[in-house]
DNA sequence: TCATATTAGTTTCAAATGAAACTAATTTCA
DNA sequence: TGAAATTAGTTTCATTTGAAACTAATATGA
């Protein structure tokens, strides 16, 4: 017999709480499926993790940058840019260079390689974001734009 | 001289990608704020971890539930889910009892102690939640979850 | 001026994660 | 039947993660 398993029963609690409905496993849920698509992406074809694409995606925005300017545009901590760029740097596709005036710092830059894997990475990513929003209307995301700019303001202040 | 850090110049690459307005961006980051708030919560008064928590959420709503069904209810791994209900039950939150009709399965189950515990957390949760989203109109709201779910399953077919 | 504090970035280490291998029980079907 | 396949759940192992310690350089202030 191959019975196929029913759910046990449910609500029994009469104040339990929906976890579909509960935000934060809701975008869990849906950032933990979008980031291991895109993982996938550019391990696959372009052979850089995500921290690696967020540092170069840094830097295509703004050139020229230390670790320290990294960190602040990428979301990433210190050691997450440390070891990302690293990487870049042993792929050829970013160089450091001490800054003079202060021996702490490192400008980190593309390498002509690095600027080139970046430029096809662009319109893959932008193209994943276009396939995964083409289904929601320009006003919803519009919206959803804004509501997650303000959520993620709160929720540093909480 | 405590000179403030400038940021480099802007934008030089005319196609570059806005990380601040990239959809996989915003989720991740606002994500492993909600997380990381959310763990240290439960951590600290309740002594437990999130994949923890989501699998009490689960059994608060499906009591009596093997760990598949726990599996399907909460978007854990099983290897999460294996590792959580073994802690769960090593605290006297749980107990497992085998299905003697198929000694494969085991039901999981609140113990007192468990149930208990789980009353205390749903409010807090809930709380959390509704301070997080005290900002947004309860139009934004509806919206939101609606298009979390819409974009869950799409990123499932991508 | 030099001892102390601060800052940039790296390394270390312990914990979390999840794929793959594994164990035990049940089902399938020749 | 009973050998092979499937299923539930656990364990192992290699990788990822980030907090804390660390190194090197610069700034501060008695």
């Amino acid at each position: 017999m191959n019975e196929i398993p029913r759910n046990p029963p449910r609500n029994p609690d009469e104040d339990a709480l929906d976890l579909e409905t509960f935000f934060p496993y809701q975008i869990t849920v849906l950032t933990r499926q979008v980031s291991n698509s895109l993982a996938k992406t550019y391990v696959d074809r372009f052979g850089i993790t995500i921290p690696e694409w967020r540092v170069m995606a840094a830097l295509g925005r703004y050139p020229n940058a230390t670790a320290s300017h990294v960190v602040r545009h990428t979301g990433l901590d210190k050691v997450q840019v440390s070891r990302a760029v690293a990487l870049l740097a042993d792929k050829g596709h970013v160089a450091r260079r001490p800054d003079p005036e202060d021996r702490r710092n490192a400008f980190i830059n593309f390498t002509t390689r690095g600027r080139r894997t970046y430029r096809k990475i662009v319109p893959v990513a932008r193209a994943y974001e276009e396939r995964l929003l083409a289904t929601i209307t320009p006003e919803q995301r519009r919206m959803l734009n804004a509501v997650l700019d303000e959520l993620t303001a709160r929720a540093e202040e909480l």
